[in-house]
DNA sequence: TCAAATTTTGAACAGTGTTCAATATCTTTG
DNA sequence: CAAAGATATTGAACACTGTTCAAAATTTGA
C-alpha cells in the first residue's frame, strides 16, 4: 500500500508542473525561475528539490503537454479541409500559428539548450515528430494521387519540415519579416512551393 | 582637439570587443558575463558600464565582425566552383559549416533576443542579408542561364534562407540530426532541392 | 498519545547584473 | 612645478538567480 504515498507525490509534481505552464505560456521561458514557480505553486522553493532535479527537469515534462495541445489545436482547425494538399497547408499554418500564440513554448521546442543527455533524445524526437504526426496522412494520399516515390515524397516532407523551422526561428527570434501579414504569405508561399514543386 | 580624447576611449571600447568576440568563440554565449569579459579586457567590471550600456550591446557589436569573416571563410571556400549551381552549393555548405564550427555565434545571429529595437532592425538585416549576400551574382548566373523570372528567382532564394535556418537551429539546439554525416546529406539534399526544382 | 518517519522550509553560499559614491589618475592652469 | 579641476577607474552594495542542508513542522504508525 504505497499508493497513497505515490497518490499524493504526483499530486504535488502536478501542482508545480501546472504552475511552470502557466508561467511558460504567459511570461514565457526567461520568467521561469525556482522562486516562481514555487510562489505559484503554494510552496517555498526548496520543495521544488524535493520532487524534481531542477527547474529544467520541471519544464521539459511540459513539452510532452504542449506538443499534445498543438496537435489537438491544428487538427480542430484544418477540420474542415479535404485530405491532401489542402489540409496539409492548412495543418502546417495551423501549426505555425500556435507557436506565434506562444512564443515561450517556441523556445522551449526549438531554441533552448538541452544540458541532460538522457532526456535530450526523448525531448528532441518529439520537437521533430510533431509535424511528421500532424501531416502524414496528407503526404500519403499526395503520394498515391500524384505516384509520388517514397524517398521524394520523404526529400519534401524534410524541406517543409526545415522551411517552418526556420521561418518561425527568424519571425519569433528576429522579427523578420517585419510584419505578421508579410510572415504568413512567407509562410503560404513556402508551403506551397514545397507541395507543389515538380521534380 | 577632442580627437585624442576620442582615440582613448576607442581602444579600450576595442579592447572589450575584443575580449567578448574571445570569449563567445571559445565559450559561447553562456559564459558571457560583465565580470568575465572585464577580467579578459583588463578592467574592472564596473569599467564596462563606462564604455557601454550593458554586456548585450557589446555582444552585437561582434556581429559585423563576426558576418564579415563568415563571407570572407564562405568566398574563400567556394573559390574554386564555376560560377552558378555549383558554386552556390559550395557558398551555401561553407556558410552552415562555419555556424556549425562557431555555435556560440549562431546562438548570437539566430537565437538571442534582441531587448534593445534600436539596434534590433539593423541586425536583422545583418543577419538575414548574410546569405543573400553570399549568393546574390549565382542567382543571377542562374536566372540569365534558365530563364527564370525574378518572382520565381526570389522564392527558390527565399526557401534556402528559411531551410538553411531550419537545418541550423535544429541541428544545433536540438542535435537533430544525430550526426554530422547526416546533416551534411541532408542539406545536401536540401540546397540541390531547392536550387534545381522545375516549376 | 507519543515517538518515528517524512515533508517542508529558510538560512546560507556562490553566482549573476547594475548603480553609485569614493578613489585614483590624468589635465590644465596659476 | 604644484595645486586645482576634470575624468577614468573601481569596489562596495543591492537585488536577483540556483542550489544545498540542517532545522522545524507535519504526518504517520504503534
Amino acid at each position: 500500500m504505497t499508493s497513497k504515498k505515490e497518490i499524493q507525490e504526483q499530486r504535488v509534481r502536478g501542482y508545480f508542473i501546472a504552475a511552470t505552464k502557466e508561467i511558460l505560456k504567459s511570461e514565457g521561458l526567461k520568467s521561469v525561475s525556482v522562486r516562481n514557480i514555487a510562489d505559484r505553486a503554494g510552496y517555498s522553493f526548496a520543495s521544488l528539490y524535493n520532487y524534481f532535479k531542477d527547474a529544467k527537469e520541471l519544464v521539459f515534462l511540459c513539452v510532452k503537454d504542449f506538443r499534445e495541445e498543438c496537435i489537438a489545436y491544428a487538427q480542430e482547425k484544418a477540420a474542415s479541409k479535404p485530405a491532401g494538399a489542402k489540409h496539409l497547408k492548412a495543418v502546417t499554418l495551423a501549426y505555425l500559428e500556435y507557436f506565434i500564440q506562444y512564443p515561450g513554448i517556441h523556445d522551449l521546442f526549438f531554441n533552448e539548450k538541452l544540458s541532460d543527455i538522457g532526456h535530450t533524445g526523448d525531448t528532441t524526437s518529439l520537437v521533430v515528430s510533431l509535424l511528421e504526426t500532424l501531416s502524414e496522412s496528407d503526404w500519403q494520399h499526395i503520394a498515391k494521387h500524384e505516384k509520388l516515390s517514397g524517398k521524394e515524397v520523404g526529400h519534401r516532407q524534410s524541406a517543409l519540415l526545415l522551411g517552418t523551422t526556420g521561418i518561425l526561428s527568424l519571425y519569433l527570434n528576429r522579427r523578420y519579416p517585419a510584419t505578421y501579414e508579410a510572415f504568413l504569405k512567407q509562410a503560404g508561399n513556402f508551403i506551397d512551393q514545397q507541395i507543389n514543386q515538380a521534380k
